[in-house]
DNA sequence: AGATGTATGTTATATTATAACAAGGAGATA
DNA sequence: TATCTCCTTGTTATAATATAACATACATCT
C-alpha cells in the first residue's frame, strides 16, 4: 500500500466533510463554552449560530434578519448585530470584510487572527490555519510598527469553480 | 565611520521624509501615466489625488466630497466614488477596508496586492512591500484554492503611538 | 417581592455606496 | 462647420450596511 503524499488543504469547507458531525461538534463546543464562561446561550444566539453553521455560507446581517423573521424572532438591525458581536467576541464567528458578511469560526476556542480564502465565484469561504497561510506575523512586526491584529483575506477560486472555469 | 546595521522599515509614511519631493514625484508619475495611457488628467481627478497625497492620511469618500465642495467642485457621492475608482484602477490609490477609506498608493506603476499597516491610534496607514510583509503568496495558493488577490491589513501601533502608550 | 444585571425589543438615524439617467465638452470626421 | 462619438461630469434617487439611544422583559440573587 502506497503512502499518501503530503498535501496542503485550504480547509474542509471546500471539500466534502461529515457536515452533521461538524455542525453538532460546533454547537456542542459553543454550548460548553457558554456554560464554562457563565454566558447565556439564549434561543436567539443559538439560532443565529445555527444559521452560520448551516452550510458554511457567509451571511450578511440583513440576510440573518430575514431568517430570524421567518423563525419568529424580532428582526430589526440591532438584534442581528448584537448577536453577531457576541459570537465574534466569544470567538465563534468572524466577519469577512470583503463580503460584509459573517461566518462561523472553523476552529473556535482560542482567539486568533483568522485567514480566509474567499471564492469570488461561489462566495464560499474557508478559514485556514495561520501556519498554512504563508504568513508569518512575527516577521510582519517590524522596527516601525507593532502588529496586534491582522485582516487577511485571499480572493480567488475554489477547486470546484476552477474546474468549471477551465471548461 | 561605523556601518549602519540593516533595518526593516514599514515604510516612509511612519517616518520623516521629504514630503515636498514625495508629493511632486507622485503627481508627476500620475501625469506621466495619464499621458502614456492617453487618459485625461482632469482638474477633478488631479484634485482628488492631491487630497490623498496631502499628508498620507486615509480619507473617506464623504470627507473627500466635503473637500471637493470647499474647492468649488460638485460634491454628490458618485463624483467622489468615480474618481476613486479611476485612481484605484490606474494603480494610484487603494482602498483600506478596515477604515472604509482611501489612500494614495506608495509605489504606483505596477499592479500589486498591497499590504497595509494601520495604526489604530492615529489611523495613519503605511503601505509596505510584499517582500517585507512576512507573506508568501505562492505559499498561500494551495491544492484547494487558487489565490488571485489578497487583502492584507495589519492593525497595531506605529512607532510614535507605541511611544506615547508606553508613557 | 424587590434589586440588579443582562438580553431583547424599538425607533430613529448615521454611514457607506451604487443605479440610472442627463448634460457638457473634446476630438474625429464627413 | 456641423454632427457624431466617446468620455467625463452632474443630478436625483435609493440601496446596503451599521450604530445610537432608550424602553421593556426576564432571570437570578437576596
Amino acid at each position: 500500500m502506497k503512502k499518501e503524499p503530503p498535501q496542503k488543504y485550504a480547509s474542509k469547507i471546500f471539500k466534502k466533510h461529515n457536515h452533521n458531525a461538524c455542525f453538532n461538534d460546533s454547537m456542542k463546543a459553543f454550548q460548553k463554552h457558554c456554560v464554562q464562561k457563565n454566558l447565556k446561550l439564549t434561543p436567539l444566539r443559538s439560532k443565529v449560530f445555527e444559521f452560520l453553521l448551516r452550510d458554511h455560507q457567509p451571511l450578511g446581517a440583513y440576510q440573518i434578519l430575514d431568517m430570524l423573521r421567518d423563525s419568529g424572532f424580532a428582526s430589526t438591525p440591532p438584534i442581528a448585530y448584537r448577536v453577531l458581536d457576541f459570537l465574534i467576541e466569544q470567538g465563534f464567528a468572524h466577519k469577512i470584510k470583503r463580503l460584509n458578511a459573517f461566518v462561523a469560526c472553523s476552529h473556535p476556542g482560542s482567539t486568533h487572527s483568522p485567514t480566509f480564502m474567499i471564492c469570488r465565484k461561489c462566495d464560499k469561504v474557508a478559514e485556514i490555519d495561520e501556519k498554512d497561510s504563508g504568513i508569518d506575523l512575527k516577521k510582519a512586526t517590524s522596527f516601525d510598527f507593532k502588529v496586534e491584529e491582522a485582516v487577511i483575506e485571499f480572493i480567488g477560486l475554489c477547486t470546484s469553480c476552477v474546474t468549471v472555469e477551465a471548461t
